[in-house]
DNA sequence: GTGAAAGCGCTAACAA
DNA sequence: TTGTTAGCGCTTTCAC
């Protein structure tokens, strides 16, 4: 190891110098070690550690074209869901020897093309994106240039495009039939806005599972859309539905946990341990502390790792292989805020 | 947009032949737009939208020998401490419409050393690196080689790195000195190996703040080891605790909180909310969910956004730069689990 | 088994 | 203003 910091990397050609060969068998002892003598191979690889050759990489993708990386863009990678997603996709790629190049769009279109452009132009393999909005088209760009591409958490439906999703009228679905199954026939949903399509989606699949009932599925689901998918929200609206002439309802589903725990602690705040307990919540996610929360939180749990993974999977299968739409089950994980 | 996938993607000579220009021009349309002539630039512009040519940042690269892809190394990214950091490096990164590769090592020195080697040939500008041991030697040889390299979460000590960390021995002691303020004179803290940097430091400050205060510090913080840093430690050892003849502790002071979640939960499985509210629990990384606990816990806050930030800043520093050694204070948040 | 040389896509220097 | 060309570091024929 020098002490004094390289101006510039030694390359193949100094390393060649060094050793007396030429850059060609560098090369070889690089990338075919068996097919060079071994006192040449001796030679060569001295040199490389006298001089800490480190191969450049870049070169070698512009001249061989191939490459290792992949382009992940999520929406946020401070969301567990999305990190969970992230490590699936990174340990698919980890027995590949490729790399992973990550980015979060905000939910902002402009940012995601931006993030899709900077991947394209570094030449990864492929990209495995969370799209920010229902618009495929600069997706389906990229792909007719020769890059995979594999939607997360959203179904392709007939775009062309291979995807990795998870069942959200299932998910809403599963949650609605529980708490039904409980004895509530009025639950109020805490959702989204409608452009993000998994909100829809679960707002569609809870009234079938009312209608499966036998229930009328507006009146049986009554949904308040939030501003923000955040606890601050989901305190907020818990307090305006408590001051409402109806009060609150026997029964509580929020689109995702971080509102869910809004509602218990707005319930604490309004009413203690006694009020907090008295409404069923059930949530969305299964996020690490939904178990450790003041009254445990029923959640819908989605297999994130498994998606990542599967996505990567997908990406890195043969060229040959068809464009593929995985759709995977959601699951009830029951705890004690359903329990009454 | 070609409907059908194509073979290469299109070069700027492709673009150039296309246009009726030399390859020079294209490039000069691409990196200065204001030198060529509007007609020209226009026929250009034309072919390279009619051919949806994307320039090849890889050749790019090789050419011009600058690169704007940063390598992160954390620990794990699942764990919320280091996407928090990762978002800051991110955000950082964004402003220099730089990218950021990414992966975990788990903590595991060859996995560490396999994604180093990875991204310096990739030819990464720099490398921010959570440090999975003390041996910094492969950390020294790549910034020999020209790679700047920032420690995150880890003091660089003088080792010729710069280094963004929080200062561990100031949260143990933030965390002891509340404790005893409140009246406790005999704290358990819940610890990790003290191969772990972090945790050595923290039991070394919860002792001197003990001293501080007139305490034996030895006496006054007992220290229990735990396998493993999660919740499920937590509550075996809390078990363990209460199963021992000195039986539970009035205060304890846990080295994360997820570990506290877990003594939380033991207390409640054994005593009931009665005996979780008896004793008095410090965590440390004030997590998302540390104020939604059954009883909202008291932590340590790191400022993990901006320890990520400031260190891509120093990694995009002008070469020029000093190396630096930023260290933050953390900051205690008190909530209900110490209010006794 | 090894050397020489072409060429991957691009930029920058220079020529026209 | 535009064209021509060398060369970034590497792999891969093709001779020797």
């Amino acid at each position: 190891m020098t002490t004094e910091a390289r101006r510039k990397r030694a390359s193949i050609s100094d390393v060649a110098r060094l050793a007396g060969v030429a850059v060609g068998t560098v090369s070889n002892v690089l990338n075919r070690p068996d097919i060079v003598a071994p006192a040449t191979r001796a030679r060569v690889e001295a040199a490389i550690k006298e001089m800490s050759f480190v191969p450049n990489a870049v070169a070698r993708q512009l001249r061989v074209g191939t490459i290792t990386t992949v382009g992940v863009v999520v929406l946020d990678i401070r969301n567990p869901f999305f990190t969970e997603v992230a490590r699936g996709v990174e340990d698919r790629l980890a027995l590949a020897d490729h790399t992973l190049m990550l980015a979060s769009s905000d939910d902002d279109p402009a940012r995601e093309r931006k993030y899709l452009q900077l991947f394209e132009q570094h030449g990864v393999v492929g990209l495995l994106v969370v799209p920010s909005g229902p618009d495929l088209d600069q997706l389906l760009e990229v792909q007719s240039r020769g890059v995979r591409v594999v939607l997360l958490d959203a179904p392709a439906g007939s775009s062309g495009l291979s995807s990795v999703s998870v069942d959200d009228e299932a998910g809403g679905a599963l949650a609605m039939a529980h708490l039904i199954e409980r004895g509530h026939t009025q639950v109020v949903m805490l959702n989204g806005s409608h452009d993000i399509r998994q909100c829809a989606a679960r707002l569609v699949g809870a009234r079938r599972a009312a209608s499966a009932a036998g229930l009328d599925p507006e009146a049986a689901v009554r949904e308040v859309q939030l501003r923000a998918l955040d606890s601050a929200s989901g305190v907020e609206a818990t307090l305006a539905l408590a001051d409402a002439p109806d009060g609150l309802p026997s029964a509580i589903f929020c689109v995702n946990d971080l509102v869910a725990v809004g509602v218990q602690r707005a319930l604490r705040l309004r009413g203690g341990t006694a009020l907090l307990e008295s409404v069923a919540i059930v949530g969305y996610d299964d996020i690490d502390i939904a178990s450790e929360l003041a009254v445990p939180l029923t959640s819908v749990r989605q297999p994130t790792h498994e998606m990542g993974y599967r996505a990567a999977d997908l990406l890195l299968a043969p060229e040959s292989a068809e464009i593929e739409q995985v759709v995977f089950a959601p699951e009830l994980v029951v705890r004690a805020s359903s329990a009454r």
